[in-house]
DNA sequence: ATGGCTTCCGGAGGAAGA
């Protein structure tokens, strides 16, 4: 089982790279971000040419979220239970007994804006939901665009970077009660190159200077991570014609 | 450096992302 995550920024641009990445990696389930699209408008038949099924949640302009799945999606829930938010940024189902919980974490803008607050708000309330959801699935990832680098070594200069919205100490405390409340980092599971980032800055050559961070994750509890055998960065897209400033995260699961 | 790039909406240029 194969379980990934691609904030695809606008899906309406990349559709054709989410389908030529799914030819390339059939993986069995793809947790999409920033697809910035309403559900009227949501491409269900070109998602379902490729062999997914589908489960979303959009708005007008910013956000929204999907699960496509190769396998049947049950019990899906749409935002936060928990928080009383009209941005679109959370959908969960479940997949072959494994409960997919899709997040698009609030960028946060700055540490002293109104949307930090927010931020560290929301964090709060999904620590809170996710603790119930773990209740009654024991086998549950959460994998999405956390906003959150985890350590210095998740930042191509930590000392630029040091006090910063993405890498600041609340929010990567928010980080580390998640990994407390019993899930596991896959990407941290095994060895991996140095300087791996899944976000790299359209501007100022960020990419071929692999001035990167890593806020793209998935979580994964206990049952999972025992039979987590892979954790990979696919930088591949980010080389594509228009890519998505974030590049895909995939895990494999026995 | 009030920057840079990209996408959105709307039909210009500001907002937001990270």
């Amino acid at each position: 089982m194969k379980l990934a995550t691609w904030n695809v920024n606008s899906l309406k641009v990349r559709l054709p790279q989410v389908q030529q990445w799914l030819v390339d990696n059939p993986v069995d389930v793809l947790c999409l971000q920033e697809t910035k699209t309403v559900d009227e408008k949501f491409p269900v038949a070109e998602i379902e040419a490729a062999g997914y099924q589908v489960a979303f949640t959009g708005q007008k302009t910013y956000n929204g979220v999907a699960i496509l799945s190769r396998h049947p999606i049950t019990d899906v829930t749409k935002n936060n239970p928990l928080l009383d938010d009209e941005q679109q940024r959370i959908i969960a189902g479940t997949i072959q007994g494994i409960r997919i919980v899709c997040a698009y974490v609030p960028n946060g803008q700055s540490p002293d804006s109104d949307k930090y607050i927010y931020k560290l708000n929301w964090l709060k309330a999904l620590h809170e939901w996710l603790a119930q959801e773990q209740q009654q699935h024991p086998e549950l990832a959460l994998l999405g665009d956390y906003n959150i680098a985890p350590e210095d070594r998740d930042v191509h200069d930590p000392a630029a970077w040091a006090g910063q919205v993405l890498v600041s100490e609340p929010e990567r405390a928010a980080f580390v009660r998640l990994q407390e409340m019993g899930f596991t980092d896959a990407f941290r599971m095994f060895e991996q190159p140095e300087k791996l980032y899944s976000w790299w800055d359209y501007r100022q050559m960020g990419f071929r200077l692999n001035r990167g961070l890593r806020i793209d994750h998935i979580l994964l509890s206990a049952p999972l991570a025992a039979r987590c055998s892979a954790c990979v960065i696919d930088k591949v897209p980010r080389k594509w014609e228009q890519p998505s400033d974030h590049t895909p995260v995939i895990a494999t699961i026995d």
